[in-house]
DNA sequence: TATGAATGAGTCTTCATTCAT
DNA sequence: TATGAATGAAGACTCATTCAT
């Protein structure tokens, strides 16, 4: 087998052992194991078991990051709706294919440590910087109400992450991405109100 | 020191170390260092380091469920968004006054192992759950719009989730509460659209 | 069996080991399994196994210093022969007594690393220094004839050291010390040469 | 290039590597990295890493008791000393020109295991014994006078190996290598004291 | 000859838990 | 109740050596 094939092997059933387990219930016995390799050709591919994780962690994030663009609002653009459903149909998506790494995402990279905290946090950064972002283009299009966008922006991102934590403990094989990205539009976008309608 | 009171102290050491380094970065010489007990003593009044974090957590589950309401709809009930305010209220407070707690939830019992997973799940669950029955009341009563309420509800649970990593992430130790949480409620209850608008 | 007392008893077993047969060859398990104590215990004692060495060493280094004395020419002393003698004799003593000390000395330090090479050659600094000093003052007495003290003082120690090899390798039980002493001395002050005899 | 220079350029790259590091600090990538082969290729030529070093070792001795010759009483020979001079001189100059040999010697195959141990101390007993030897040749001639042979061969070897260590330690590129011998063969045959005078 | 991926025995080290005092 | 010395299973990691290509 070739280098990068095995380096590639080793990545998968690692990837589905900590997205079972979690990072500290799974220990390098395992992975080899479940690579059938021996204990030595793992160093071989990776510094060690922290390395390895890191790794996955960042491809994650990569993969998470390239689904996810800033509003286009030029005249030639698509719909703001359609472009909004993309980003998070694209999320959705990518993790309904790959529950190990929605896991690790998830769970398996929390509680880490201070390095992995700060990463994780840096990442959910960014994203509600972008979320943010598109809104305050929203406010002066003149169609999102006069809010704080940055709290909107955590309150969208919250809300995705737990029906992707949802997608996750249901084990679903088969879930409608595109109907339920617009559903987490709509709720985002018009609340959960009647039109028209109010609290109080 | 009487028994309840050495077991109270240990509780509290333990938190705040379990908040700050998570479960595996905290050991039981941390904990017993940081109460000024011997080792020994610890196994006096816990059966282990998972007994005592368990025990934790379910008193924080404790404190939770306390603080939420399915909303009451009788006539001489507040209105449904000062009942829905202060469920949000008393939940950020809650933890507003105890980081380590919120850290715990959080992050602390996340990917720690299969039966924290349940615990978590299930708590969460039976949030989302109070939620939706609150959002089908809304149904009924005409004021919620016809929309799947029960990923409403997981919505709301990640929004205020997200509001709260926030909140332990910034450190921040003055927030308004009461106009924290009526923010996070205005926009899942109207959206972040201009009212009547419309994203197509 | 209280801490010093086992501190004592590993340290005694170690310096055996270490001493027999080197450090590298020495592993922990070894120096467990010989002090009859559980792995957890060692390290309950000694941060690790190059800790647990360099003590060993470091102890060894403050007995060797504790019986060499800059010969002292003030008229009340003892004869120079005489303060020399208990030098010589006390360090030969000290060996003859416990091998493996030597053994650690002459073998089971050198080679380890680059932190122990310097304290080893801090250490044979410094003796040399001290005869190369009690080599100084012969001279202004004008009882040392004129060489280069440094060099005759590197001979003196290196003449010394290949004797206590010898020891340690015939592994001779009794040997007169006082004997050897003087004729290690001797040889140094008067060379081989016979009375008045030159190599030319 | 061909099998032999291989092996020669194999064998002097890790007598660099040996010499720096000593042996266990030297591992076989650190070997094979500097010869710039592979690691198959490595074991195509050596049996082991042991093997190797004893090769490296074995070298060694030869070219030292090249330079070592009894000494030679017959009327045509040269002086006593000039003979004498030669031995020492031709030992520093070997290793005054390759200083990785000398640490091999003095440091790298100290304290290794027990085939070595005994190897070296064959080696010095050879040593000790020429030495020796000379030294009763000296006696029958009555220019040595009496005095444990064995003990001043000792002593000579001795001295000889630490004003190798110094050179060493020094890393001093030019040294007076004659002149050097000539001191080293005074102190240990006049000794240190003034002519006709004693200790006492 | 040469390569370098693969091996796995061996070592150090940690830490939750026990138990005699 | 309280102590803290002792335990040992379990985990990470290294590196000399092998072998299919």
């Amino acid at each position: 087998m070739n280098p990068s094939e095995r380096r590639e092997q080793i990545l998968e059933h690692a990837a589905t052992l900590f997205g079972r387990q979690g990072y500290h219930a799974t220990s390098i016995s395992n992975i080899i194991q479940a690579a059938g390799i021996a204990r030595g050709t793992f160093y071989l591919y990776f510094e060690n078991k922290r390395a390895l994780f890191e790794e996955l962690f960042d491809y994650l994030i990569v993969q998470i990051k390239k689904r996810i663009r800033v509003v286009d609002i030029s005249p030639a653009a698509p719909s703001v709706r359609a472009q909004l459903l993309d980003n998070i149909t694209g999320v959705i998506a990518l993790f309904s294919e790959n529950r190990a790494l929605l896991s690790i995402l998830l769970e398996g990279a929390v509680g880490l440590d201070k390095g992995f905290a700060e990463k994780l946090a840096g990442f959910y950064r960014q994203i509600t910087q972008t979320i943010e972002l598109s809104l305050n283009l929203g406010r002066e299009m003149g169609i999102i109400r006069e809010c704080d966008t940055r709290l909107a922006a955590l309150a969208a991102l919250g809300a995705l992450k737990e029906v992707l934590h949802d997608l996750l403990r249901s084990g679903d094989g088969d879930v409608n991405i595109r109907s339920l990205a617009s559903q987490v539009l709509d709720i985002f976008s018009r609340g959960v109100l009647v039109d028209g309608g109010s609290l109080q």
